[in-house]
DNA sequence: GAAAAAAAATGAACTAGTTTAAGACTTTTA
DNA sequence: TAAAAGTCTTAAACTAGTTCATTTTTTTTC
């Protein structure tokens, strides 16, 4: 998926390993989230409204994913009522989990930020480039090299 | 509100302006967020899952609040089943905004943080304390002032 | 309306993180 | 399998932001 691409499908993952991210006003990407078997990705904002995305996905290794289409995705609805509630308990629980991470992220270190993302996601951590992790963390590559430098040696 | 409490009611603010905040280990506050008229806050996790918040909430002006219980917002729900879909959409929107927001808000400087706050909350950034917004940027107080002092200037 | 408490300003010394540049190591491509 | 391209490491000089200490200003309280 490519920034001005008009987003059709939100994708669920059932194999390999995806990067979100934008282009800052320096062309300097920030990765916005990873996503790995069994997790959506897509650009939800530009698939509901259908203005074009700011967003990047590339694949970080092969992968094979599922989409759903906007009109798929509305008729889920029509037919099964059910299912507003259930995303409606999704979504506030996404909302409510992502508010208390990005609260929570503000007050550590890029050291702690680094622990942290290591322990809530090893599975995710060595699949994926040093350059990449520090984009997510917000910090330059050569910092982060020097983070992991100075945690693994203890 | 408290952290231990367990949340009773979400608020809509009527008049007035409040801020949330958590305490860190070292005991600093860090704000997550200012609410005025016709805002909703409270702590929706605890709310939903009656287990006890992380937060406190405090009135920074004299302000008067509505409150719904649990029961009443699921009876909301069980009575008039189109609010399902209108939460849904709800909750949807405001995760979008939230994310782009915090995946935005990480590539800026303190200085620029500051610049776009003013710009969006006009009405709220002399409502608060100089304090309390750096709580909220995420710097120190010191270093909060020195920013206005500079951006004054121009 | 004076005293006390809290908020804001200022400055000097410090630390976390950036920038730039160069070399070593790995992966991809032809 | 050699060349090219990308990633990682290291280091020195720099900048953004912190810490600590002190003074001034504003707000709250009695």
């Amino acid at each position: 998926m490519q920034a001005g691409d008009i987003t059709a499908y939100e994708y669920f993952i059932t194999k390999g390993c995806l990067k979100v991210y934008t282009l800052d006003d320096d062309g300097a990407p920030h990765i916005s989230m990873f996503a790995v078997e069994d997790y959506w990705t897509g650009d939800m904002a530009s698939f509901m409204t259908k203005e074009p995305t700011r967003y990047f996905i590339k694949a970080t290794e092969d992968s094979e994913l599922l989409g759903i289409s906007k009109a798929n995705y509305e008729l889920l609805f029509q037919e099964i009522p059910k299912f507003e509630r259930f995303y409606r308990i999704l979504y506030q629980k996404s909302l409510i989990s992502y508010i208390r991470r990005s609260n929570h992220g503000i007050s550590l270190t890029a050291e702690e930020r680094y622990i942290e993302f290591k322990t809530k996601y090893p599975n995710i951590v060595n699949r994926i480039t040093q350059k990449d992790l520090a984009g997510y963390i917000g910090i330059t590559p050569e910092f982060m090299s020097k983070i992991i430098t100075k945690v693994n040696r203890r």
